[in-house]
Parts: structure tokens; sequence; C-alpha cells
DNA sequence: AGACCAAATATGGTCAGACCATACATCGAA
DNA sequence: TTCGATGTATGGTCTGACCATATTTGGTCT
């Protein structure tokens, strides 16, 4: 920069409060996101293809891309390729990729430990369990899961089902945001939990927990599924 | 495409099996995230810079880019500009300001309820207060709130005090993970809370409870803190 | 009229290369 | 030794091109 170039003094120092100068993709996201609150756009509209994204902002394409990505990844927008209808960015719905990718990536930099996992999922279920005991709904599938569990041709199907029993414990509550996190919860757990399994060896005392869990919320004890699920986790995933 | 131009048969339907190809933001990705895991990469490492990352993995800076923003939205890495130690892709790990994206998004796409959102809170708020009863931590933050909110200027004010309690209470916990997603409902509630101030007009009960609660948790009473904890968020957001 | 097939086209995905702003590193002059 | 100009590596942005994919369009043959 010669001495010719340097801008004036005042004129410099643009911007020295506080907080600094949005990234062009930051933008678009604030964008986006105002036409979600004002316009009312819900799951299944589409936004503009993304150069006519660019030109209507002001900014490249790159930086569109960028913002798209990140909506992607909070599972906000979907994108199809080609031509027609379905072709486009469209507005989805789907947190749970974000959370598994969250707990995933946090425990891989050991910022989480297996153990904080489990104690929020013990919360979660313990809570989720009273409730399904107060509904009584998705006995069903619960059911199902148990039938299946009891004849699983190896740990890998054991853990699978006893999964899927788990979720439909807390699908039970009616509560999509702790059905999210649960789901999450037990993509981030499963290898874990078949370790756990192998380790144990027997499934029968699982089992003999799952049947009292399930017990209790058919005949709407709440106390009593609560504290069938506590005892269930603990011998599940032993505290040290 | 010409006749000419035309694959030949048996050569077309590359990768008919299942899964599409992998975008090659998404190598990336999964090339990061195995550093992460096989190298033992933690919170404060830096990775290469963009322009290397691309020649090293084969790909334009563009996709190497996108990638990095999925992880920035993840929370897992933060990029500083300019040169030295401190530049560049630095790993970190925040999943706050993901997960409070996440909520804000999806409740604006009316995907989730705000009565899911204070559900969620509710859950983790009795866990928390029974734990911190058990484990009697985190009394000074909770009395500095307590006072704060004693003489406050206005509904915005006493607000940020009443969160800032509440939080309080869940890192007691000393759960992590908890205590990550309490922040993000905090966050997607605030405005949501101050109205309900507004509307209740006076605080002499809502600080009535918090002083119950207070009292138990100091008292190692849970039973009483988790109940506590119930009263007290019923009245604040009074089921339908 | 209908069925079929080839071309046109709109979409996201990727790439290469350039330039800018920033912030530290380096080195020379006082 | 200190201070200031210059160098340089970094992320941030833009442009323009090309590719792969999937629908739309329109013509051709039956």
């Amino acid at each position: 920069m010669t001495v010719d170039d340097r801008p004036e003094p005042g004129t410099v120092r643009r911007r020295a409060s506080g907080r600094p100068r949005p990234r062009a993709f930051e933008e678009v996201l604030a964008r986006i996101e105002g036409w979600i609150a004002a316009d009312g756009l819900t799951v299944g509209d589409r936004l503009p293809g993304e150069r006519q994204l660019a030109e209507q902002l002001q900014v490249s394409r790159s930086s569109v891309r960028e913002a798209l990505r990140v909506l992607e990844t909070l599972g906000v927008v979907s994108s199809q390729v080609g031509r027609g209808p379905d072709a486009g960015a469209v507005l989805t719905s789907r947190p749970g990729g974000a959370l598994t990718g969250l707990l995933r990536l946090n425990l891989g930099l050991a910022t989480l430990s297996m153990r904080e996992v489990i104690d929020t999922r013990l919360m979660i279920e313990q809570w989720a369990a009273g409730h399904a005991a107060r509904s009584r709904t998705g006995l069903d599938e619960m059911a199902r899961a148990l039938a299946a569990m009891d004849d699983p041709s190896g740990p890998e199907e054991f853990v699978e089902h006893d999964i899927a029993f788990h979720v439909a414990i807390v699908e039970a509550s009616g509560n999509r945001l702790t059905s999210a996190i649960m789901r999450a919860l037990r993509d981030s757990v499963q290898r874990f939990a078949i370790d756990a399994v192998v380790r144990l060896g027997d499934t029968r005392d699982l089992q003999a927990d799952h049947r009292r869990i399930y017990a209790a919320i058919r005949d709407g004890d709440a106390a009593t599924a609560v504290s069938a699920v506590a005892v269930h986790l603990a011998r599940a995933y032993p505290p040290d």
C-alpha cells in the first residue's frame, strides 16, 4: 500500500464498535430466516434457486451455497438436483441429523463423556416413562420390540430392538423435541450399547426389566415405570 | 448427447446400488472427522489451511470451505483470519450455538411448539434440581441471581436474572450436555418469558417460588426441590 | 391420438483462479 | 532497543466455467 492509497483519517476505523462485519453468507442466512419468520414459510416450501438468490441478495453463489450448507446442517433445508417441482432447496425439518452429528463430534473431541450422554438418556426416559404411563400410548410399538428381543440372532439385533423399545417410550410422550434428542442419543450410544450387552453375556435380566417397564406403563403406574427405567439403565450402564 | 457419446451398456448404472455418490465436502468432513477420532485431535488444535486441505484431499477450496462451514455450524471449529498461531481453523467445542439455531429455526418452521420446549425445560430443571439438592453445589451463583431479581429495572432485567437462576441450577448438575441444551432452550424462551412476566404483572409469587427452590437445594431436600420447580414453571407457563 | 425418444433446460455440485481484508512476521532505520 | 514499513499467510468473496442429474419439451413414428 502506498501513501496515496492510505484511507484518510476519520474514514478509517469503520465499525470499530463491538461486533465484527457479518460475513456474506451470514447475511444470506439472516435474510432466509427472516423470510421464514415473516412470510410464514413452512415445511415443503421451496427457496429460489442458488443463482437467483445470489442475484437477489447481491452476493456470490458461493456465499449462498455456504448459507444453504448451514441450513442443511441444521436440518432445515434439503437440496435436490435436477429439474421440476421437487428440485432445488426445499424447507424441511429434521433436527435429528444435526443433533446426531453434534453429539458424535463432541464425543470425539472428548468434550462430552459417555457418562453424560447416558445420564441424559436416563433423564429423558424416566420423564417419558411417566408420561407414557399416564397416557398409555405407544404400547403396541413397545410390545413389538419386546417380542423381537426374545429371539435375537446376536447382540447387534438385540440392541437394535432394545433401542426401538426405548425410543418407543419416548415417542409416546408426544414431545418431538425430546424424541429428537433421544434419537440422537441412541445413535451415539449404539456402539457402546452393543459392547455392554456383550459384556453382560446374558440378556434375560434386561428383558425382565423391559417387561416390568412395559407392565407399569400398561397399568398406568407412573411411579413404578419411572423407577423401573432407572433400575434398568443402572444395570445396563453401571455407574463407574 | 449424440449416439456416439452414449456409454456402452454395462458401463452405465454405476453406483446403482443404494446410497448416492457422496458430495465432495462430505468426503472432506469424513476425513476431518477421521483425524479427530484417529489422531486424537482435541480442542485447541489447528487444522491445516483451506488451500492446503484442498490440495491434500484433492478437492477444490470451495468444497473445503463448505465442509468447514458445516463444522463451524456444529460448533466444532472456529476460523480466524490473519496470520500467526491463532489464525486458521481451530478445533473448539461449543454445541450451544448449534442447538440454539436448531431450536430457533424449527420453532420458526412451526415444527416444534413452545409447549414442547417448555415441557423439555421442565424435565431438565426437575432433574437438575434433584441433582443440585444432592450435591449442594452452585448455591452462590443461585443466590446472586436471586438477589439481583429483588430489584429489577423492568421485565427484561428480571427475566435475565431469572434465567441465570435457572441455568445455575442446571449447571450445578455438572452435566455439560444438559447444560448445553438448557442454554439453548433459554435463548429460545427468553422473548416468550418476558411476555409471560409482563402478563403476570407481579413477580412476587415467582420470587417466592425461587426462594423455595433455593432453600430446598440448600437443605438437600431433593423431593421438595423437584416439586417446587414443577410448581414454579406451572405458574410461569400455565398449561393451556 | 398415443407412445416413445431425443434434445433443451433448470437445478445443484464442483472446480480454478483471482482479488480483498486482516493480522502477524520480518527486517531495516532511527 | 524501539518503532514503523513491508512482506506474507490466512480466511472471505467473487467470477465464470463446466459437469451430472432430472424434468420438460417437442418432434417422430406407429
